[in-house]
DNA sequence: CCCTAATCGAGACGGTACGTCACGTCTTGTT
DNA sequence: AACAAGACGTGACGTACCGTCTCGATTAGGG
């Protein structure tokens, strides 16, 4: 999330301190879990962190952004990811979803998340940053997965992947979002089945 | 000289004025679109509407609450709406999320359902009251159409229709949150198609 | 020290608190005293005060302006300020020139008074202001004091009375503002008795 | 490895930059004649001055101290300040107070000068030196040569020289910091020509 | 003449205060 | 009584400087 503003007196990051950057994603998790991502204030997360604004201000442009940092741990390689795959593309897709129900229900990430995503509803720069960084290399994750599903006839070669990811993807993240009914492995299981009928070849 | 006591709780709201009203939701509405929900203020709102501010803090607690009255017009009874059943699922259900389509993709309303969508995150109460008023009742009316297919044969009986109806509009609110891609008729169109195969009995 | 600048929104004085009011340049002459100009705060006031910062900015342009009107107590008729007049000038001033030096070496206000004439020096806006308000005033009773004096022949005829009265506060004011040697009435007594030798027709 | 103590106290001052150390101060009287004292900034000044801000820091305690230094050039000796003595005491006063009057409005020193004479009234640590270094050699020249006259019968034998000093450059500097009237060479030739009446002896 | 310890430019850091903005409450007339 | 207007206490904003503190890179002086 790197200077938008091109009147950027971009300070040195070899001189920056990984101490007070520490500290300070440590704070911001902390306090957006105790009083919510409104309620977050810089003051706060400066304060808890034992740092000043100004080291805040100096290396990240919002809230929005060290807690992005805070949950993104950077040093992950976004083209690294792969989904397993063992043959078997419903046992394979149930251990993904299932890894993904447990993700949204941790408890220490779980403020920061909902935070980070719906504030990509508001700030359309951040919701860019974080589809690119964090979204797009996961979906592509599952396009390779299906793809290899179509060759050995487990999914019908006409389908669009895109949109039969979202098909999987898509009700968890309704049921997290709305928190009408528990999001659980169950839930998973039962998402991964009917939507895998309706991609077998006919 | 009964009860002076400062306890003024509800004001008398036969007294309301509904010019004021209409002129905060629309004041409302328009500045959601112009400068997003996060510099969205109730001093701006109160200065476009010409109307004090306590005049807002009178009727609504928040805000979300404004722009929720804005989008929500209140009159709609939530138990009367009701999907269309021409005893053909698949058309019924195109027709509807088509529909769907539009509304998230209508020009006038997209800043401030995006705005609402988003608050839900951050506020738990405003998070209730909008599934309660908005959101279960037209998955209520998802779950009676499909539970009229399952007795017409075209979904099978073992079906969990709550999960079913996520399938159908998980998909369609996930490219709309993430932006990834368009949102269109011809997306809606697959998602009902494929969705349906997987929900048809064997 | 009002609107310097055209784009004021002139707050409504009718509405001003008189309670705050005082709380403010009350804060203020205290501080200075306990702190001194250069460590006042308008932080400190407010704090001080119980009031919020804006109640400060609201009504006066800086810390100098504050402590300018608690010193200036507002409400006196600057064109009604008039020396003593008993026939004896030597008298007269000594009696004029007393006063000045108690009201200097005054420990209520001696801190406030010694910022405000050092900021004169750094703020040409505030020197202008205090000299109009406060300074020529005084100065214009000094003048039609002499003119009566030199009507009785007790000054020159010659003499320019503007001059005349620089002589009279000029040594005061340097004593007292380079603090070398005390300044007390005796001090007072001897530069009038000093400077009319000189002022005495020949 | 002895004495590893962090008391590094004084620097080493054979070593000091004698090219940065030009540099500071006339960074520091450029800027305080562009901004004023109050917005004058060791920042600006190292900025400036192509230096860094610990350099400043290094050898001076305070900006003030900085312009304190850029005004008096070091080098004089406050001893051997002596006022011209051509045995004619009025000519004599008027050549220096003349002379002063030209210091007082010279364009280059003015606004440092003003800063300066302010701080005393705000850093009594500041007044002190300023007083030892600069004004009381001064003083104590007028009072060797208005000594001399008392000799010659030019000054009556029984005046207190220190007050007669005050009559003479009190108006002068009343004047300047009120800014209320020019001060021209012909004001301090009538500022002399009226106090020596009065010190005339009878 | 080189070595080494200092000063030097640069600027990140923990802080304090700035002056502004918006909050939600309260008060004052007006309708 | 609700209303437009807006002053109030409160608190966070993002910025400017403070004075301290590393960092290499000169840069002079004593060996």
């Amino acid at each position: 999330m790197p200077d938008k503003s091109p009147a950027n007196k971009t300070p040195d990051a070899t001189r920056r301190s990984e101490r007070s950057r520490r500290a300070i994603l440590d704070a911001a998790l902390e306090l957006v879990g105790e009083v919510g991502f409104t309620k977050l204030t810089i003051e706060a997360i400066a304060a808890r962190a034992g740092v000043g604004k100004q080291t805040i201000y100096r290396w990240w442009p919002s809230k929005a952004a060290v807690l992005f940092e805070a949950c993104v741990p950077e040093g992950v390689d976004p083209a690294a990811i792969e989904l397993p795959d063992t043959g078997d593309l419903e046992a394979d897709l149930k251990t993904v979803l299932r890894a993904t129900v447990d993700e949204l229900t941790s408890e220490r990430l779980e403020a920061a998340t909902r935070a980070l995503t719906a504030e990509t509803q508001n700030d359309a720069e951040l919701g860019r940053a974080l589809t690119a960084k964090v979204l797009e290399p996961q979906l592509q994750a599952y396009v390779r997965r299906l793809r290899a599903a179509q060759r050995t006839g487990q999914v019908a070669a006409d389908i669009d992947l895109r949109i039969a990811l979202e098909l999987l993807v898509g009700p968890l993240f309704h049921r997290w979002q709305t928190r009408t009914l528990p999001l659980t492995h169950a839930y998973a299981d039962t998402v991964v089945e009917l939507t895998l009928r309706g991609l077998a070849p006919r």
